[in-house]
DNA sequence: CAAAGTACTGTGTGATACAAAGTAGTTAGT
DNA sequence: ACTAACTACTTTGTATCACACAGTACTTTG
């Protein structure tokens, strides 16, 4: 069993994986890097500069919004939450992945079918 | 029915994708673009570009060779073939994938557990 | 009071897929 | 004979994305 997943693999990957865990409820960079963590059963420790930059693209896109919290001494923390247009980036990712899941299985497991 | 897998995702499997098909048998350039098409059923077509640039990587990296084929007058063809090397890295690539389909599985798809 | 943990940000780098363009030979249609 | 489509390989430049590294700043614990 590999103990963490490549660079290469998870590439393309991350904003879904963030707007997968901003459907399920509002969180901060932090915290949704444990998820990450926890989710994957410690096979992804995404590095925090990636998982900021998801942030800024996804907000940029309008898939998500953020806030500043309300702790009122120190420790501020951002807010992120999913868009009603993020909702849907997120299905359309899902099912987009459940297609590349058996295309890539047939092409780096398929045998080539000798007549065309 | 998608017609085509995005960039983002094919990234990073092009490698193992050329290996497969060269561990079935020698091939050159243009058929082995031919067949990426046909075993993803139309669903990726490699640039050849980038196709050409997975053959120096790879024999760069001794997982593959090279010879010109023996067409004598025109078509010049250039034939690559997997090397033993290139065998334990396809079936280590292979075991990769198996694994990291699992671990999206979960992260893009998975609940939050309430209980850490 | 120092160390570890929490929390956000910016800059620069490396890997990779591709678009675009070029070179060159072959085959099929009119 | 000519042109278009197809076969076949190569080079150059570009875009995206994940991350290493570095920095800022507050909190908790020994």
């Amino acid at each position: 069993m590999q103990p963490e997943i490549s660079k290469e693999t998870i590439r393309g990957h991350t904003t879904t994986i963030v707007l997968n865990i901003l459907n399920q409820g509002d969180s901060y960079g932090y915290a949704i890097a444990k998820t990450i963590k926890q989710l994957s059963h410690a096979a992804y420790d995404i590095n925090e500069a990636t998982l900021y930059t998801v942030f800024r693209r996804l907000e940029k896109n309008g898939d998500i919004a953020s806030y500043w919290g309300s702790e009122t001494q120190g420790g501020r923390r951002k807010y992120y939450q999913i868009t009603p247009q993020g909702q849907a980036t997120l299905d359309h990712n899902i099912q987009e992945w459940n297609f590349a899941k058996h295309v890539i299985d047939d092409l780096i497991l398929g045998r080539i079918d000798a007549d065309v």
